[in-house]
DNA sequence: ACGGTATTGCGACTCACTCTCGACAGAAGC
DNA sequence: GCTTCTGTCGAGAGTGAGTCGCAATACCGT
């Protein structure tokens, strides 16, 4: 065992795809892989420089573009009209975002499929993609809300 | 009957929530009521400059912006990114977008009220509002692709 | 018709993201 | 271990959507 920062999900789905495990694409992996939520691009790089990784700007854009045909991370937007990414598996599934932590939780699949077929009958459309984003206050959050500091 | 373009829904709303009702604005809605489908800021712009009615941009997208406001037009989001509008009633609803032609369907609630009630429960999040999109085939291109031309 | 004020247009600006291309470095071969 | 081949990177200019500030304009109530 000499590999440093070895059991990087992301790193491995890189590897697996065939793609070259180059410095940068570590760096971006392990950035994402601390972030428990949602980030944007930008977040992702303020993080970079603070620490001085010396990622540009391109090659960020470029590895979560990777990552994002990988389904390792997924592209949602938010309703401010924002880009954001969330790591997650490439099982489908959704994500519930809190409004005001912007802390994330993935949802199963929760019976939409039930309302996918009603609105394909409904429509007459074939339905090919869906997308549903739940946006509201998770538990930490309601906590503070409730008992105001 | 002297009115040109009267019975125009959008400039109604306007008019309602006490807005002034100027030339750019109706200009805005009658290019909007002429798309029956979703639509870019810069389909607008475009069917705008191609017909002089002089519209600046910033003009334009304080329009949108308004009528997104008003529940008159909603925002949403393309699979490629790009941001979209479309024209619906201001109830709570959702689209089906064919990825196509870009017609678009509004759904009714088909039992996602239900679905979004078993992911509260799951994550416990208190969901606030929540986006579903849906992308398919509508019939016309349905019909088109199993008899190829 | 007039005046107050909401709106507009202009144009410069910001910000996110992309492109190009020479330099570099990871992986495979010797 | 060293070389080579080629995928990837960095820099920085470019693009395009969307915003801002402000003077000029045009609604709308009176």
């Amino acid at each position: 065992m000499r590999r440093v920062t070895p059991a990087n999900p992301i790193v491995d789905a890189l590897d697996q795809a065939g793609y070259r495990l180059t410095g940068p694409r570590r760096a971006v992996a392990d950035l994402i892989t601390e972030h428990n939520g949602h980030f944007t691009a930008s977040d992702l790089e303020a993080a970079a420089r603070s620490r001085r990784l010396g990622l540009s700007r391109a090659t960020l854009f470029r590895a979560l573009d990777l990552l994002t045909e990988l389904h390792v991370v997924e592209r949602m937007d938010l309703p401010s009209g924002e880009h954001a990414y969330v790591p997650c598996a490439p099982a489908h599934h959704h994500h519930v975002i809190c409004s005001r932590c912007g802390r994330t939780s993935r949802v199963e699949d929760c019976g939409l499929a039930g309302v996918v077929a009603e609105v394909a009958r409904r429509s007459g459309y074939a339905i090919e993609t869906h997308r549903l984003e739940l946006f509201g206050l998770c538990r930490h959050c309601q906590a503070k809300t409730s008992a105001p500091d």
